[in-house]
Parts: structure tokens; sequence; C-alpha cells
DNA sequence: CGGAAGATTGAGAGTTCTCAATGCCTGTGG
DNA sequence: CCACAGGCATTGAGAACTCTCAATCTTCCG
């Protein structure tokens, strides 16, 4: 298995060898976490960066009243804390939904991949996609009724999956209950389970299980109007 | 009026005289925009990056069927696009909520800021806390209903402004029409009313006019479970 | 003074939630 | 190999929150 990093810079910027070694190099200290496990609590302070190596983790936040929001989902080749590891306290939490693979990449490292005008380049590219990432879920949940919204996360975890070759065609698998569903679209369990549905009935997306599959990937696009510019796939520059 | 993006960095950050007069000078090239007129363009293309040095701003999207989410509120000192502007295309507009002074800072100039060690210390800080905006904001929708959700925003824009001297203890100016907090808040101008109606009966916040008063704060907080830590105010390190 | 934008209020409709019951699948232990 | 427990999915019904439509009122400004 290649670096999912080196996979997704590759593809917003042109590199060199030497930049290719060192993305290449930077994965030596590896942690693995089980489904359910923390990965970074609230409050912690890290001198080092978590990337993704494989698996599904979820940025979520707690409320007092117990109610859980999902802020992100991270896949492999996502950095979870570009900035506030270096310099702040976490505000939240990373939790892995199924077994993740996670390298600690050290402030020293990160720094260094900076020191490379193309790898530098592609790693600001990368967060802007990240940036444009929250901002469509911002609007998702805002301007969004259950159903399209819901179209809407199904469609860019396609284009992401496909991205990073982790769907085979119209299927792809995600490890996410409905009830996580439900924690990522502001929504219950029991109207994910409506909506899902309603999704099968028209003839859009099979859910069984944990295995996607996308039946019809035009509608299911209208329903929501989605456009996946925010997500620079190809836009190499 | 002193430049309020000095007055942001010096809060974030130790800045040698020289620092501070680089700083001071990043505003040559300065424009207004009057309520309502854009200060950028969806699929706008722009060589150079937006001060925000009076005024108020909203970052915006509009869906196909005429729906507009209001994704952030931009106050003097903020930068409206520090990665989008110099990378890629706007994939959303930004909008003038009053008369608004703008300064346009080149992509040169942007650089030489951050060769500066202790201003792009600050600079990375400032983008840290609008990224944990953006979060809160995605669990204010989320997560909390209309009551709450309205009484953090209010909790966020009182601590924000007076971060940069914009309140006057407990009274601040909105400059949005209930319309335009509906877009913000995710919800209906009528019922913004409501809930306005309703902060008033409970004693917490007057709002008359663009005029608002925190009447008890406490309560407010309680209200909405109100963390600031996420702005990072005070947080010199 | 008149017009226009914004604020306010009422009433009925729609979306989503809560509570609750039932069914399905998987892994474990006997 | 089967029974059982536990987690998850599914469905129903009534409640809650928010929206839509519509009317009225207020304020601002030419």
């Amino acid at each position: 298995m290649s670096n999912p990093l080196l996979r997704k810079l590759e593809a917003l910027a042109d590199l060199s060898t030497e930049d290719r070694q060192l993305v290449d190099s930077i994965c030596t200290d590896v942690h693995d976490f089980h489904a359910r496990q923390d990965i970074i609590r609230e409050k912690e302070r890290l001198d080092h960066v978590h990337l993704m190596l494989s698996g599904w983790a979820s940025r979520y936040q707690i409320m007092a009243h117990g109610k859980k929001q999902i802020t992100a989902i991270l896949l492999p080749g996502d950095f979870c804390d570009t900035l506030i590891a270096l310099l702040g306290e976490m505000d939240h939490s990373i939790g892995a939904n199924m077994t993740c693979r996670v390298a600690f990449v050290s402030k020293d490292t990160m720094l260094a991949l900076f020191d490379r005008p193309a790898i530098a380049r592609a790693l600001w590219w990368a967060s802007l996609v990240d940036e444009g990432i929250m901002r469509a879920w911002l609007v998702n949940l805002g301007a969004r009724d259950g159903l399209p919204r819901t179209a809407h996360l199904l469609c860019e975890l396609h284009a992401r999956l496909t991205a990073i070759g982790m769907a085979d065609g119209d299927f792809f698998t995600v490890p996410l209950t409905q009830e996580q569903l439900g924690q990522a679209l502001s929504l219950t369990a029991v109207h994910v389970n409506r909506i899902l549905r309603q999704l099968r009935d028209r003839g859009m997306v099979r859910f069984e299980r944990n295995r996607v599959s996308i039946v019809n990937e035009i509608a299911l696009r209208a329903l929501c109007n989605y456009n996946p510019s925010y997500l620079h796939l190809n836009d190499k520059r």
C-alpha cells in the first residue's frame, strides 16, 4: 500500500523525485487505533500532527447535554490537525470509526515538508480543500432538508473515496452506523433510516449494512445540486 | 483609527518594532464598499487578499433555489480569504453588510508578512481562530435549537467585537436585518423575530433597531453553554 | 406625505424528533 | 449446532420545532 499522502499531493502539484522520497519517508511513527477509540481528545496538547494512513475517523464535539456533532470525516491522506496540533489545544476530539492506522508526524518533519515549495503548495491546496469541505458542510446543514442533505454527504464521500482509490466504481463502504451518519448530518438515527429508505425507493442509492452503491448518480446529484468544485479534484495548477 | 490587523496580531504574538511597521504599512491599496455591495463574487480569481479595515461583511453562498446561507461574519482585522485568493477560485461570495473599508494586499506583501516569524506565527493563530469559528458554527447549526443557537451567535459577536474594541461594554451594533441574521442562523426572519422576543422576555438581550445590549450575560451564556475558548482570546503563547 | 423596507404577530402546514415496539444480524457460550 | 444477548435497523404514532403565508405595524427617507 503506497503512502496515501503522496498520492494526494501528487494530484495537487508536480513533485520532484526528492519531494516524493521526503513525503514517503515521514511515516516512521505509526500507531493503530481500533473502532470507537479516540485518536485525539479535547484539551490535549500535541507536539505532532496526525496523518491518516488507513481507516476512517471523525472529528466531533460533544455538547453539555450529550448530543454529539461530527464536524468532519477524515480519510486516508488527510491530516487531522495541521494547525491545531502545532499551535493550540484541541477544542474537540477525533475518534476512529474503524481500525485506523495513523502516522504521528513531528513538528520538525512538518516544517521540513513546508520548506519544499512544491510540497508546501500541495499542502496549502489540501488545507484549502479541507476548508471548502467544512464550508460545504455548513451550507449542507444550514440550507438543505434531510433528504438532499444526506444525498450531498453521499456524493461527497463517493467523490473523495474515488479520488483516493477507495471506491469500486459506484460501490463503496461507509463504516458508520445510521446513528453516526445522523451525528454528521444532524439528524436522528430514526430519520436517517427513513431518508435512506426514500433514497432506495427512488432508485438512487442502495445502502446495505455498510455497503453503499450509487444506483443513479445523476439523479442523486440533481437532488442536492451537487457541485464538486470545492474538492478541487484534478485541479493541479 | 489604528490598523485593526496590527491590534489583532499584537494580541497573538510579541511583535518587534519592525514587525509593527511592516504590518502597519500593508494597507496602501484601500477600497470602500457600500452596504449590499459584493466585495468578492463566486468564481472570481484574485491576485490579492482582502483585509477588512472597517465595517461588517458576510461570506455567503446562494443555493439553486435561491436560499442564501451566510457561512461567516467578517469584522475589522479579518482576512476574507487567506488561502483561496492566492490559490484557487472563489467558491462563494463575500458581501458588505454596511459601508466597509477593505485593503487589497498583494501576494508579495503577504509573503513578506509570512517571512517574519512573529508575524507568521500570529497569522497562523488567526487562521486557527477562523477555523475554530467555522467549526463552532457547524456545531451551532447542527446541535442547537433556534433559541440557544441565536444566543450563541450573540455571545460570539459580543466577544469578537469586544476584542477589537467595537463593543461598548454590554452594548454593540449589529448591522444585520433579521432576515440576514436568519441566513446566518439558518432560520427564517419570522422565527428570528420570535426568538429575539423570547430573549427579551427572558431578560437576557435587548435588540432595538441594530443596537444590541446584553442584559444578563451569565444567563445568555448558560442558555447555549457558551465556551469562548475557540476564539483563543488573550492566548498569547 | 407616500412608499418601501423591515419588524411583528397569527394560524396552519411541514419536517424532524421522541418514545416505543419489533425485527434482523452477529458473535458467544453451552 | 443451537440458543441467546446485544447492537443495529426498521416502523409507527404523536409531539415539538420551524416554516410558510398573510396581514399589520413601524420606521426611514425622499
